[in-house]
RNA sequence: GCCCGGGUGGCGGAAUUGGUAGACGCAACGGACUUAAAAUCCGUUAUCCGAAAGGGUGUGCGGGUUCAAGUCCCGCCCCGGGCACCA
């Protein structure tokens, strides 16, 4: 009598294997080519998610993978400790954010190690501890003295209600999420990071990355977005100072017929100061969140101001506007409106009836009609004075030359990308070390006085940061001149913590250095694993970080990651899972139902990684109907007793068929694996195996040897997905040491050569008819063969054959 | 609005470099076992016509390239992700 399959039984002994070997902690050998396998840390929300259990089994089997493959694999796992949640919590329960995530840690971590992942625990890193964060604002101090970050204005949600700000999240609809008061952009002086001034860089190494999707870095390309172009002057009508604006298409600037300038623009306040239409404007225009999409989709809308600018090749008059759609943050605040040539201006000038002028034509010579629809292609020049039949390019440079030469604008080089505003007006993050004196402006923290220790014992009440009223954080000495002086109670986005986590568990507990010589063997990552959502900024900030750290001196990693997996969400029912819709799946009920392995295998059979997936529960009941298959299959084997090695002489036609499907399968899941990252094809051809083992049942010495080699095979390649059944499966075939230790099994070329193919036989490209040809058949052979058919016969008969296409060991097209 | 993905049976998906559309699994149906149910095992299953052999149609929609298109090109529709303070 076999034992049944006993999940939790075997789960819990495979897991106290783990941990008593302490299989999974990696020091740095030398000897050993190194892995470092990484997923996205998560935010200790307290409650372990399905989409959670997906992006970190799909990491712990490319780690248990590269594992069998012979590598020294690291995989850790921490915690993003600050964020918006935990002052939530507090605001909620009464709870000191602080008490609440460590609370939330210590369940999660309980969690995922019932999930059997083979994390090394002993780099476990909190981005809430002093002894993480004191490092970051060590770099931002650094980072200062080299002119990396500076304070500027920038906008903001500001709650009138509440008098606080709000994250974009907050805002809904044009409102404030608790007072439900109409949110407006306000500017307060924020610390930037000098991003663009690796924007370069960033750019033209995505070129150099062929282990990151294709989409990620064209998002990441698109984001940066590098222009090129010329900024130029326009003069203003009884104003000293000129107009600057940026334009991309400087062939079009014969087509000016308006301008337009953002709301807060000095222009437009001057005109207000006299008409009380356009005060009244300026005013609605604030009333908006300050989202990007926002903008994008709202109504436009604008007013002309009744100044006018002086075109600078014609010295024509343009009208002035105020418009709601440009804003003074992103470049000059000012921008010139080309209708004829850019959809957004033309749309606009028809509203507003303003006059639309054609100055580009097709180059093929058709005609257009500029007021039925805009031109937005490159073409030849028209209605351009001397500039008149240029091209694109030539229009460029002798409109750019004419303006360096007369001094009144130049070449210029732009991106789409701003520098990195990290300043949030929250408690529940990493102080920014600045001290703000009156003698001394801002002075930043000196590195002996580091860290600046966030209070941990707090009452959150919801409007405003609790460090402003804590005149303990706040006050402290100038560190240059010793006077009174108040500590920044700002604090680093979250963003912050989450761009270098990744180089510091190479050194979790290096306590006098940001990163120490043990980072030089393990980065960069080999594998990060993550969400798709992540695919701009999160990614971005990273690779920026990284090239801070290595002009620190303190790594020569360029690129923090080589290959990147993009997970796609756990859907139910077609939408998110998410508490508010009411349809989440808790794991760890299935977990207790099922175990982990049956949960691991679902996640990753349903669907391939990338994708989203589709959760189903008659799925995972699949699911553990395979594993208990699986196991019978094992145990029955195992229980008729000891099988010998493989005769290759002896074998007959069926077990050399399942010796073929078997060495077909171990090259089939090692590519599925290690290069497709296709776990669900994987999974797929592990099943067929096992099903044509269950075929084959033969009790002959050599069927028994057959099966044995197909069934251990099996064990070990599906170990990654379901390391605890095949750890008990790889005992109860008898071997002494443990499955953890073992290598990939080797594909044997012999058992996968074939004597006859079948091939399809197509007339017209419609499938008429197969036939069986040997593997070496000439062409003419195969042809013959395929002309001879009964079936094909019937289609061509009575018609002249005009070609005939064979493809080896696939398909013959006859063509009539 | 802009950028990036996706759309294939009743369902999740497979088809890796343009070469047999639907692997594998779920569900359903039929059968075996059982007093019965569950579990397990065997079989059928894109769709339409046909007793069968076989044939027609079919990968979101409309066009195109090719001996051959789920796959490549052009134009649409719908769904998802991101848009700089959710993480």
């Amino acid at each position: 009598m076999s034992t049944p399959y006993n999940p939790e039984t075997v789960e819990l002994a495979a897991q106290k294997h783990w941990t008593d070997a302490r299989s999974f902690e990696v020091g740095e050998d030398p000897d050993k080519d190194k892995y470092y396998c990484l997923t996205m840390f998560p935010y200790p929300s307290g409650k372990l998610h399905m989409g959670h259990v997906r992006v970190f089994t799909i990491n712990d089997v490319i780690a248990r993978y590269h594992r069998l493959q012979g590598m020294h694999v690291l995989q850790p796992m921490g915690w993003d400790a600050f964020g918006m949640p935990a002052e939530n919590a507090a605001i909620k329960r009464g709870v000191p954010p602080a008490k609440w995530t460590y609370s939330n840690i210590a369940d999660m971590r309980s969690q995922f190690k019932r999930l059997g992942y083979a994390y090394d625990w002993t780099r476990e890193i909190t981005t809430c501890k002093p002894e993480y964060y004191r490092w970051e604002q060590w770099l931002f101090t650094k980072m200062f003295k080299k002119g990396l970050v500076y304070r500027k204005n920038s906008v903001v949600n500001w709650d009138p209600v509440d008098q606080t700000v709000l994250a974009n999240e907050q805002v809904i609809d044009g409102r404030g999420w608790r007072s439900d008061a109409l949110v407006e952009r306000r500017e307060i002086p924020q610390w930037f990071m000098k991003i663009t001034a690796y924007a370069d860089e960033l750019l033209d190494e995505l070129d150099r990355m062929p282990g990151w999707p294709d989409s990620v870095k064209t998002m990441q390309r698109n984001w940066i977005g590098r222009s090129e172009g010329v900024e130029l002057s326009f003069d203003v009508v009884d104003e000293v100072e000129p107009l600057t604006v940026y334009t991309t298409r400087p062939d079009t600037l014969m087509g000016v017929t308006y301008m337009a300038v953002a709301a807060e623009h000095p222009l437009a306040s001057k005109s207000a100061a006299t008409n009380p239409d356009i005060a009244t404007f300026i005013q609605e225009c604030r009333q908006t969140d300050a989202q990007e999409a926002t903008l994008e989709t709202m109504e436009k809308k604008g007013m002309a101001l009744g100044i006018s600018a002086i075109h600078p090749l014609t010295g024509e008059e343009v009208p002035l506007w105020v418009a709601n759609f440009v804003l003074m943050s992103y470049g000059t605040g000012a921008v010139m409106a080309v209708p004829g040539h850019d959809a957004r201006d033309w749309e606009f000038a028809k509203k507003h009836d303003l006059p639309i002028r054609q100055v580009i034509a097709p180059t093929d010579g058709t005609e257009i009609d500029i007021e039925e629809a805009v031109y937005l292609e490159r073409g030849v020049l028209v209605n351009s004075g001397d500039y008149n039949g240029l091209d694109f390019d030539g229009a460029f440079n002798a409109i750019a030359d004419h303006f360096e030469k007369t001094g009144r604008g130049s070449r210029k080089v732009n991106y789409r990308l701003r520098d990195w505003g990290v300043s949030r007006q929250r408690y529940w993050g990493t102080p920014i070390p600045i001290i703000y004196c009156d003698e001394c402006d801002a002075v930043p923290v000196p590195e002996d006085q580091l860290p600046v220790v966030l209070p941990e014992h707090v009452e959150v009440k919801g409007c405003g940061s609790p460090l402003k009223d804590m005149p303990e954080f706040v006050n402290a000495p100038c560190p240059k001149c010793g006077k009174d002086a108040r500590r920044e109670t700002d604090t680093f986005d979250t963003f912050v913590e989450s761009s270098w986590y990744f180089a510091r568990y190479a050194c979790p507990d290096s306590d006098d250095a940001m990163l120490d010589d043990r980072t030089k063997y393990w980065t960069p990552v080999d594998q990060y694993t993550g969400g798709i959502e992540h695919a701009i900024l999160h990614l971005l900030y990273s690779r920026f970080f990284q090239r801070v750290m290595r002009d620190e001196g303190l790594t020569d990693v360029s690129e923090p990651f080589t290959n990147l997996l993009t997970q796609g969400m756990v859907l139910k029912d077609g939408a998110k899972m998410s508490k508010a819709k009411g349809n989440t799946v808790d794991p760890a009920e299935l977990i207790e139902k099922y175990g982990a392995d049956t949960v691991r295998l679902f996640m990753m059979f349903a669907a391939p990684p990338e994708q989203a997936l589709e959760w189903s529960d008659e799925g995972v009941q699949g699911s553990f109907r395979f594993l208990k298959r699986f196991w019978s299959a094992v145990v029955g084997h195992a229980g008729t007793g000891p099988a010998g090695d493989v005769d290759v002489n002896v074998l007959n036609d069926s077990q050399k068929d399942l010796r073929r499907k078997t060495h077909q399968t171990i090259a089939k899941i090692g590519d599925d694996i290690g290069r497709r990252r296709s776990f669900n094809t994987a999974v797929a051809a592990a099943m067929e195996l096992l099903n044509a083992i269950n075929k084959l049942a033969d009790g002959s010495e050599a069927g028994r040897a057959v099966e044995r080699e197909a069934l251990e095979a099996v064990v070990v390649m599906l170990s990654p997905m379901v390391p605890h059944i095949c750890h008990a499966l790889w005992q109860e075939l008898g071997h002494e040491s443990a499955l953890i230790d073992q290598r990939w099994p080797d594909v044997d070329e012999n058992a996968l050569a074939l004597d006859l193919v079948e091939m399809v036989v197509q007339v017209n490209g419609k499938l008429r008819g197969r036939i069986s040809v040997a593997v070496d058949a000439a062409k003419d052979a195969i042809e013959a063969d395929a002309l001879a058919d009964e079936n094909v016969q019937r289609f061509i008969s009575g018609n002249d054959v005009r070609k005939v296409i064979v493809v080896p060991g696939r398909l013959v097209n006859i063509v009539v």
